[in-house]
DNA sequence: CCCTGAGGCTTCGTAC
DNA sequence: GTACGAAGCCTCAGGG
């Protein structure tokens, strides 16, 4: 039988069955759904810098370009870091 | 000739060329990074929630058709709002 | 290895290689874009629609409206029918 | 005052008002969508070829990239004719 | 490994 | 005619 949520713990003994899981589940999809909103709110706040960066005459595309490099330099370096890192360790010097 | 920003009336007289747009530049792409820094903590937090959920027995893939039927309400809303909008508008009401 | 189309079971023993995997590469790339022609025909037809409708005094934007709620009309009333006949196949009215 | 079509030579006299304007739209919006339905005909028939090219052990990306290069060359082509035609009839040769 | 959903690019319509 | 904004298409990444 396929039960919608554990209800492990369920303290509702005899009190109508089944809506405190569904204000549970209610819950956790507005947490989610406000978690969206918010990130929606990022990528416009995202956009507009760009169109900033745009009407000031840099070019989006390029600017891109650059994002991903310093990306990857960012990465690299955290690379190089977590190596020192395990080397440092293993020589009693953390 | 391709300019790398706008840079009209640059007033850094003999200062050593372009380091003020190059500023300016790196402050945006600053911003962009930042942000979406932001961005990917939301999104982490949106998978806390699912693992969260999944823990207490609920199904994530059926937490995300629910989450997918919520949101196509809530557009198909908008869009009748956005319809009667332009009946609005066509009928001079606005 | 990377190979470039299957070749699997070529019969054209001494012919001088590759060239039937090439012709028949160089087919399906036409038959896309032929099709792409044609699509981009029907594109044109529709701006041309849009153009005389406005020439009319139709508003596009409202039209544009308007398509949309007929389209999600129709594929409501899909949904039921495809609902409906799952139904009749349960009773065995199919 | 925002009219809704233009109506300039209606016939319909007395007729009952604003029928003809709403059968003119009508017949506008069929022929859209019309289109749109070979439009999406042409672009299911598009995926089938990639499809089809895909089990026979061609690369989507790569065609992509191939018709984008052909689609190019194609363009050249026609701008250098463009301009031969010009030298042509400057020259009297048309 | 497929497939859905998000992000970026291109093109079209519009307003100045 | 040009520049801006929006819409549709295509690509790529994450999840099942």
């Amino acid at each position: 039988m396929p039960e919608v949520g554990h209800n492990s713990g369920d303290r509702d003994a005899g009190m109508g069955g089944g809506h405190v899981a569904a204000d549970e589940l209610r819950l956790l999809l507005e947490r989610v759904e406000r978690l969206k909103e918010e990130a929606k709110g990022i990528a416009d706040d995202i956009k507009d810098v760009f169109s900033e960066a745009k009407s000031r005459g840099y070019d989006p595309r390029a600017m891109r370009e650059l994002l991903k490099e310093r990306a990857m330099k960012r990465e690299e370096r955290q690379e190089r870091e977590a190596i020192l890192s395990v080397y440092r360790e293993a020589l009693g010097m953390e």
